[in-house]
Formats: structure tokens, C-alpha cells, sequence
DNA sequence: GATGCGCGGATCGGATCCAATTCATGCATG
DNA sequence: CATGCATGAATTGGATCCGATCCGCGCATC
């Protein structure tokens, strides 16, 4: 191992941070920082903010630097149903070629969620609803979709925590597989879109009102010369203001979306 | 304007090459000649081609460098039902709220695509499509889905070529637009999904022909040596193989699909 | 006292230079 | 004659240096 450059490894290290919600909304990625706490050069740190970027999740803008890309309640909204509407469809298309070994390992990591952290539950749960989803045999569609999960994971958690509605996702599991096990795709289906808008509309009603409550983003200030103290979570500056909130309905976190796949067609 | 930076512009030159077809698949890139012809050094070169990694349009691996990635036929087979999953999703949120102008604007489009080449027709086709669903009021899906149109359209055009198939097309459109001012949500996405995925299996037909007829793909390198004359595209050379043909269903073009998105997670 | 301007630190983007890796060719050897 | 290994060119990846841009601060001016 070891064979990938240190651009991948950065850019690894930094979308872990990201997704798991170390790098809040809209912090500054400086590289200089970066670069110093991980020991390596600006320039795959560059390369790394870059890829980040195309991934969506920081915002570049020339000349003055990288932020953490948030999602604007519609957009969570949205990418919610997006969800559901990928999942409800490669359910509907596994279920006829799910086995019982494929049931058997999807009850085994329900029972792991029993009992087990929060990080741990996000990845379980990605993992059971993969599982019921691999059948499917749309591997481009699965890629898509765990994507689309990784980047609202970080507002689940939150909303989980806040919540505790991990016995409500757990009862809604143990039906979901119950009725895979039955081949009863329409009610397999249907519950599953259940249990994923519900979770949508408590979560966004869950975001909105963290936001309502610290509605200035607590942008902290950078400060790498603080050397004092083993620093976890180091580099990160927050940046300067930026609060064109550009009015209109729903409250966007961050001006930068995704940019760089913006483009004028002529 | 010009407030880009270089690797911006030489990310968004090259999504195009590529797009358009004038990078065929597998096409290797190579950073000193695209820097040289490009009048960059190579760095800008290297983050564009990073970016255009995280999108998917080329596969790096270290210290070998990039190509174009090609699609498989089963994934493109897999990208066009993706494709007809979301836009029905989307005219059937759609259609509720389609006014007039919105139809008026479709017909056109329409009509524009009646004469003209066959890259404006690409384009026109998006613009077709995307028409109807703007109202849908879900940007991130229909950003979603435009660069999903995207990645296909080269084959497509390709298709097109050969089946002739344009007038079938515009008939499909035109059906599709009347059934959407007769707001019938139901015939309506049944008539836009035929059309997807009727295009779907000529088009895996036509490009597995084409594939099969010439099965040592042509791999050519960019550069910029032929100085005589103005080189739109430059020239091409071949390039080391890799026909890492991994056996079972479906022949991938190339080993590339999607990396920088891969991850292994704990 | 408010406003416009210029300067300087901080940060980013790009160019050049150097190290690391890969592949191919040719040679030695069994 | 086939096979394994060394050597070299070609190419990529990373580090350092330099110019460009942005932002905040202070000062002059009205």
C-alpha cells in the first residue's frame, strides 16, 4: 500500500473530516495550515481542495480560499427524496433476486445497530440498506446513491442525537426486511419511501431549528499558532465574513454549491 | 471576467474535449504536452485533470497518469434507466405546474431541433428536457440529471449517427409535450420513459457494434508536435495498452470507472 | 467626523526544479 | 534460445520560489 499520492491521502483525510462533521459548515480550509499539520507541500493540498470541489463539497473561490460546502435546508430536503426515489427503485428491482443469505447478513448488521455508537450506526446503516439494494445489480446507481448518503449523514447524526429516533429507524428496518423476506414488493417498497421521508421531514425540522438557534455561524478563528496542547483537530480558521444571504425562500448555509460543475453551455 | 483561474479553464477545456467525443475513450493524457500546447505549466494541468478525476471523466492512477474513462455497456445501459428513473420523476413532479410559456418555449426547442447539426442537437435535446422539468423546483436533481446527460450524450450521438434516428425522436417529443398540455401525468411519463429507454437499447446495440468492429481500441495521446497548420485537435499517438479484459458479462472499455470516488470505509 | 485612497500582511495560483516511479530495452546467464 | 536482471528514458508527483490578488488598516482629505 501506500502506492497513492499524497493528494489522494489528503483528500481522503479531508472528506473523512468533512462528512463526519469535524469541519463544520462553511469553516475555511487554509493551506497553508494543511499543509503544515499534515506535512506536505501546498500543492497536493491544492490538488486535494480541487477534487473536493468537483465532489462538492467545499466551495473554491479564486483567490481566496476553500470553505466547507453546506446544504441549504431545500437542497436537504431534496436530496432526501432523491433518496428515496433511488432506493424505492433498486429495492423494487432486488427483491425478486435477494436471497436468504442476503436477508440473513442484512438481519445480522440490524442486530450490530443494537448496540453501537453513533459514527458506527451511520456506516451500519448505509451497509444494511446496500445489502437489500446489491441484487439489484446497478453498481453505477449504488456508487451514486452512496454518495448521496454520505452527505447527509452528517445532518442525520445531529438529528438522531437530538431525536433518538434510532428505535423508530430500528422498527422501521425490521419491517422493511420482514417484507423483503416475503417478496411482498409493494409493501416493501412503500415502507421503505415511508421510513426515509419520515426521517426527512423530522431532520429537516431538526436542522432548521439548530440553525434558527446559532443563526451566526460560529466561524471560529483560526489560530494555528496556538501550539499549546495536543491540537485534534488543528488547522481550521474561519474565514472571512460572508453572510450574502441571498434572500428568497429557504435559508442556504453557503453560497458555494457546487461550482465547479457549473457551466455555460453554449 | 478572466477571474478563473488557469486550472479552471483547463478543467472546463478538457470536460469538453471529452464530452464532445474529440478525446475518444482511453485517450491517454499526458501533462507535459497539454501543458506545452495550453501555454500552462504543468500544475494547472495536474489539478485540472484531478478534477476531472473526482467527476469521473478520466481515471488517474499514480505515476501512470490519466486517460479518458470509457463506459462499460452495462453501465451505460445502467445510466440510461438512471436516466428515465429521474426524469420521470421529475415531469411527473413537473406537470402540475407547467405553464403555457413553459410549453410554448419546449415546442421551440422543438422546432429548433428540426435543422440543425448534430452537436446543437445535443444540446437542444437538454434543453428539451430540462424545460419540463424546471418546475419540478428540485435544481440539485436536475443538476443531477444534466450531468448524467452528459456522459451519455457522446454515445448517443454516435447512435444517432448511424440509426438515424432523429425523426423518431421528435415524434417522441412532440408526444411527450402534447400529453403534457393535456396535463395526463400518467401517458405522459409512460410516453417519456418508452422514449428513454427505447433510445436505450438501440443505443447499447449500436455502440456494442461499434465496439465489436473495431475491438483494439485506438489509443492515442494528446500532444501538440504537428505545429503545421492550426491543430484544433491535436494530434494523436498510440499509447501503452491495457487490456486487463476482466472476463464475465458485459466488456468494460476501460478499467477505470469511477476511482477518486472509492473509498473504503471502515 | 465621514469618506476615499494607498499601503502592507496574508493567502492563493502558477512556474520551475528535483525526487520517485514506471516501463522498455538490452545484456548477461542458465 | 528463453529468462531474469540492470540500466536508461519518459513521465508523474512534490517542494520551493515568485508573482497576483484580496482584505484590513491607517492616513490624508473634504
Amino acid at each position: 500500500m501506500a502506492r497513492q499520492s499524497a493528494s489522494a491521502v489528503v483528500a481522503q483525510l479531508l472528506r473523512e473530516r468533512i462528512l463526519t462533521g469535524a469541519y463544520p459548515d462553511g469553516m475555511a480550509l487554509r493551506q497553508e495550515a494543511l499543509s503544515q499539520e499534515l506535512g506536505v507541500s501546498r500543492v497536493p493540498v491544492r490538488e486535494a481542495l480541487r477534487e473536493l470541489g468537483a465532489e462538492g463539497l467545499v466551495a473554491n473561490v479564486a483567490y481566496k480560499g476553500a470553505v466547507v460546502a453546506g446544504v441549504g435546508l431545500g437542497e436537504l430536503r431534496e436530496r432526501v427524496e432523491y433518496r428515496a426515489v433511488l432506493e424505492t427503485w433498486l429495492l423494487n428491482a432486488a427483491i425478486p433476486f435477494l436471497e436468504d443469505a442476503d436477508l440473513d447478513a442484512a438481519e445480522a448488521i440490524i442486530r450490530e445497530m443494537e448496540s453501537c455508537t453513533l459514527e458506527e450506526w451511520s456506516a451500519l446503516n448505509w451497509r444494511f440498506h446496500a445489502a437489500l439494494y446489491r441484487r439489484a445489480g446497478k453498481p453505477f446507481v449504488l456508487d451514486a446513491l452512496r454518495q448521496l448518503h454520505e452527505r447527509i449523514e452528517r445532518y442525520l447524526r445531529v438529528h438522531l442525537q437530538i431525536t433518538h429516533g434510532r428505535p423508530k429507524a430500528h422498527a422501521d428496518h425490521r419491517q422493511i426486511l420482514a417484507l423483503c423476506r416475503a417478496k411482498d414488493v409493494q409493501r416493501a417498497t412503500a415502507a421503505l419511501n415511508a421510513h426515509i421521508l419520515n426521517v426527512s421531514d423530522t431532520l429537516v425540522a431538526s436542522v432548521q431549528a439548530a440553525r434558527d438557534h446559532a443563526p451566526s455561524l460560529p466561524r471560529r478563528r483560526c489560530g494555528a499558532s496556538a501550539r499549546s496542547g495536543g491540537a485534534d483537530v488543528p488547522s481550521a480558521v474561519p474565514l472571512p465574513e460572508n453572510h450574502a444571504e441571498g434572500g428568497g425562500a429557504g435559508q442556504d448555509s453557503v453560497p458555494g454549491g457546487l461550482d465547479s460543475a457549473k457551466q455555460a453551455r453554449s
